[in-house]
DNA sequence: GCAGCTGACTCGTCTTAGAG
DNA sequence: CTCTAAGACGAGTCAGCTGC
């Protein structure tokens, strides 16, 4: 192996002199590599091994000069709450690099990555704290899995694989969460109160081999459904392939019959997880049977999905039609085919419908003017816009409104309201909208009940008044 | 008459340009 | 840099139309 002059500038002439050397470099944008320690481990070998100087010389060069530095960790008891790095790492880089720095970047095998708070004790214990539960569960990690950690110097990220400890092989599923960036970034973030974030759109799931091309209801736009899911399970379910439709786009619809979990949109931190199981038959229609193509069926294993509130890709929004369970035959051949993302309506989650629920009564019941919004992550974080429904807004506010103030527990908040043509669109924001979605921690999920205290929208005011009860949802049934 | 497709429409979510 | 405001995007719904 042939170095280069710069190589060769950098090797050490002796033992003694090896430190001289290495203070003298990597000034500016200096790198010193692997490949380069390597060649020069090399070379000291055939010169007849190594000398204690030189060892030290290697560490400080790794130390010092490398810009990366790579780890293991085993994942031990507790590892659900916290990380721990190595002490070495620590008291040799970690201290001094992340001496001003509370928060650090997780990017996981699938590019996604997350935000975690740091947590220091002494001079030589680091830990991952807050935010790193949101990676464990996200990346379904267990105990005695393997993670390799590489971290760029001057960056407070750490990329992450992650490896089985069955057969220490890379956990396949740890990739495939890439494809609800956007919603997920954005989730493990909420602890920190971040502020405006663009979330990152991907595309879906692939589906291709399950779909043909028939040419027909050309022009219509196949609608691209976005990926703000994970999948959680793999589930062995029958289709049923019926018809031919759509489109330019190589594709068919099929009837579906599917085992499915039953899951709610999970928007908040550590909320990943399975509430329900639930067996379900979905069919769905379709048409124009083209002439070369016989009826047909595919078994498959499908990738269900809990987070999307969408029904499947390609369906246009159409409603999934329940079928009857016995129309599925338990006893049918099962071949794998390429996964299809298998999605539920967000309504499914029971106990955000049942505070909805709970509050639309309680608005009824106090019969004043009101109406009740759900909690989304786009009205509580982010942009912190809250949506006013439509009929709501045309019906008790006016569009010379400008200020809303927000009453509750004696207390007043005042947000700017934002009124969009017809009312589409009106909605909550500002300060005061912030500062009481902070204050009172709403939670997404959470019912909110605006009761109009003040004159409504025929009186034309420039403000109107709101009387607010927050209904919440149980954190531990999300 | 019914099933199912088509396309318009509604409305909630999210993006982004621009103002302050 | 933060916040505002406008509007793009897309999921869901529904009425009309067509074919069986």
């Amino acid at each position: 192996m042939k170095l280069n002059q710069r190589e060769l500038q950098l090797l050490p002439a002796s033992g003694s002199s090896h430190r001289a050397n290495a203070q003298g470099m990597g000034t500016g944008n200096t790198s010193f590599s692997r490949l380069q320690l390597e060649v020069f481990k090399g070379d000291r070998t055939k010169m007849g091994g190594k000398c204690e100087d030189c060892e030290k010389w290697e560490e400080e060069m790794y130390w010092s000069k490398f810009k990366v530095v790579h780890f293991f960790s085993v994942l031990t008891n507790n590892f659900r709450y916290q990380l721990k790095f190595p002490e070495k790492l620590v008291k040799k880089c970690l201290r001094n690099e992340l001496s001003e720095i509370s928060v650090v970047t997780l990017k996981g095998p699938s590019g996604r990555t997350w935000t975690v708070q740091l947590m220091k004790y002494g001079s030589e214990e680091l830990y991952l704290k807050k935010g790193w539960e949101v990676f464990v569960q996200e990346h379904n990690l267990k105990q005695n899995d393997v993670l390799l950690f590489k971290y760029n110097l001057g960056t407070s990220v750490f990329e992450v694989l992650i490896f089985d400890e069955a057969n220490f092989c890379e956990k396949e599923r740890s990739h495939s969460n890439s494809n609800n960036e956007g919603s997920h970034r954005s989730t493990n973030k909420e602890w920190l109160n971040e502020g405006r974030k663009r979330v990152e759109r991907e595309p879906w799931i692939d589906v291709k081999g399950c779909h043909k091309s028939k040419g027909l209801n050309e022009g219509r736009k196949r609608v691209e459904r976005e990926p703000s899911f994970e999948i959680i399970e793999t589930k062995t379910v029958r289709y049923k392939k019926k018809a031919m439709t759509i489109s330019d786009n190589d594709e068919e619809d099929e009837q579906v019959y599917g085992r499915v979990i039953v899951h709610p949109r999970l928007e908040r931190q550590s909320s990943f997880e399975i509430i329900e199981h639930k067996k379900v038959h979905y069919k769905k229609k379709a048409i124009a049977i083209s002439d070369d193509e016989e009826e047909e069926e595919v078994y498959g294993r499908v990738i269900v999905h809990p987070r999307s509130s969408n029904p499947l890709p390609g369906s246009k929004g159409k409603a999934l039609v329940p079928v009857k369970p016995e129309e599925v035959s338990e006893d049918d051949e099962v071949t794998p085919v390429n996964p299809l993302a298998l999605v539920l309506k967000r309504k499914s989650g029971k106990e955000e419908h049942e505070v909805f629920e709970q509050a639309v009564r309680e608005g009824k019941r106090r019969r004043a003017p009101h109406f009740v919004v759900s909690m989304k992550r786009s009205h509580i974080s982010a942009i912190y816009y809250m949506t006013i429904p439509v009929d709501a807004a045309r019906k008790h506010i006016s569009p010379g409104t400008k200020r809303i103030y927000l009453e509750m527990n004696g207390k007043t908040w005042k947000a700017k309201y934002v009124w969009k043509k017809e009312g589409v669109n009106s909605g909550i924001t500002g300060r005061g909208w912030t500062d009481f979605v902070q204050e009172n921690t709403i939670k997404v999920g959470d019912a909110c009940l605006f009761e109009i205290t003040s004159p409504s929208a025929t009186t034309l005011k420039k403000s109107v008044r709101f009387k607010v009860s927050i209904f919440e949802t149980d954190e531990d049934l999300l």
